[in-house]
DNA sequence: TGTACATCAGTGAACGCGCGTTCACTGATGTAC
DNA sequence: TGTACATCAGTGAACGCGCGTTCACTGATGTAC
């Protein structure tokens, strides 16, 4: 591949972008330094400008692209309503929780993202929203709009189980974290919608 | 309140408690000085040193500190079943979703939480025990023990739903996971536990 | 009651360090003639 | 084919700044005599 070579350029990106996504994962966001990030992709900080305009900028490309790469390990596994149980083992397994380097996204930098700007906030809601459909899809195959709601929930479920596993420092608790929001995702999965009342007025 | 009495030094350590708490969630760990954070209690940053021997310790003090107040929250509603839909419209309120420096610290510093010492996070399990136990005995006031299973998820569904909500820039689809994390979080409180099969070995 | 001393919460400057970002430079490559 | 030049991904030192922590010092208070 020559040097200039706009592949070699792009494949580069790529390497600055799955390395930052490994980092934000183990260390957090802010845990992250820009000089550390472009050492472990083999390379010096300079360079980082050339392929990104601020570390904000690769934030949101970071989001994007981790529930790109999320979205296409759900369709990995058995499809329909028979996943879902693989599914969730998976997602709520040891192995999930112990490398959250190599995990979700979501588990691993929820409330990070929530205290980011606009744009990382767009790439996220954008990402989530397909793997709602993933979830959704899978719940009521014929008709995936009646389960969108379960599946906002089955994905928070999801979510914050694996959060709080990892949150607790008890191993028992944090296993029985784990087995209850499989049961307890696959009783949300199986349920009829609920109905939904109007919001009361805030307090 | 005599410059030496005990109760003074108490005092401003509260005051430095809680203002860590506030600048915590707000901004995460990571993202709060101990010099700004100092300077916001009305102090300067050498006398950090007088009340903690580091900024892990007071993380842990945080964690502890602000699940007990969060218990009290929680304390303060109406009892019993006929509580829990208040207690969630509440926990899941558009009013929570945008103060988060004045929330629940598992929703504001979950993940972050997961990245901290065995000290933080054994502070944070023992503080989430008691509000799994308090959600239980609503749940079944006569025998919490059969409801701890749902109510690990009915927590991790609050968290996990209020994080989501506050992670996606689309106001639409964030009031759409607080109004169905209500729903859901109801169907499952009212649920009679489902059974748990034994995970299966990991990938 | 008045004076000398001990206590200690709090001050504020300083420590080495890593942060995000900038920029003059390098050197391998592609192009022009 | 050989030479001069333009391109540009990547280098590495430097910028001002805030980080967590240390420490000599201050000064209001309580105690001893």
């Amino acid at each position: 591949m020559a040097r200039y070579d706009p592949a070699r350029k792009e494949s580069t990106r790529r390497r600055i972008l799955e390395t930052a996504g490994r980092l934000f994962k183990q260390n957090g966001i802010d845990g992250t330094g820009i000089a550390a990030l472009m050492a472990d992709a083999g390379l010096t900080n300079g360079a980082f400008y050339t392929h990104f305009r601020s570390k904000e900028e690769l934030v949101a490309a970071v989001i994007a692209e981790e529930l790109r790469v999320q979205a296409t390990t759900f369709t990995s596994l058995a499809p329909g309503i028979a996943g879902i149980e693989g599914l969730l083992r998976t997602y709520l397994s040891v192995q999930h929780r112990d490398h959250r380097e190599a995990g979700c996204p979501s588990a691993a930098l929820l409330d990070e993202i929530g205290r980011c700007g606009d744009s990382t906030r767009d790439a996220y809601a954008k990402g989530a929203s397909v793997l709602i459909e993933q979830i959704a899809s899978r719940l009521a195959p014929e008709d995936p709009a009646t389960a969108r709601g379960r599946a906002l929930s089955v994905l928070a479920l999801m979510a914050g189980s694996l959060q709080l596993s990892r949150a607790v420092a008890d191993p028992r608790l944090s296993d029985e974290i784990l087995d209850q929001g499989v049961a307890n995702a696959l009783a949300l999965a199986s349920n009829d919608a609920p109905v939904v009342r109007p919001r009361q007025a805030d307090v």
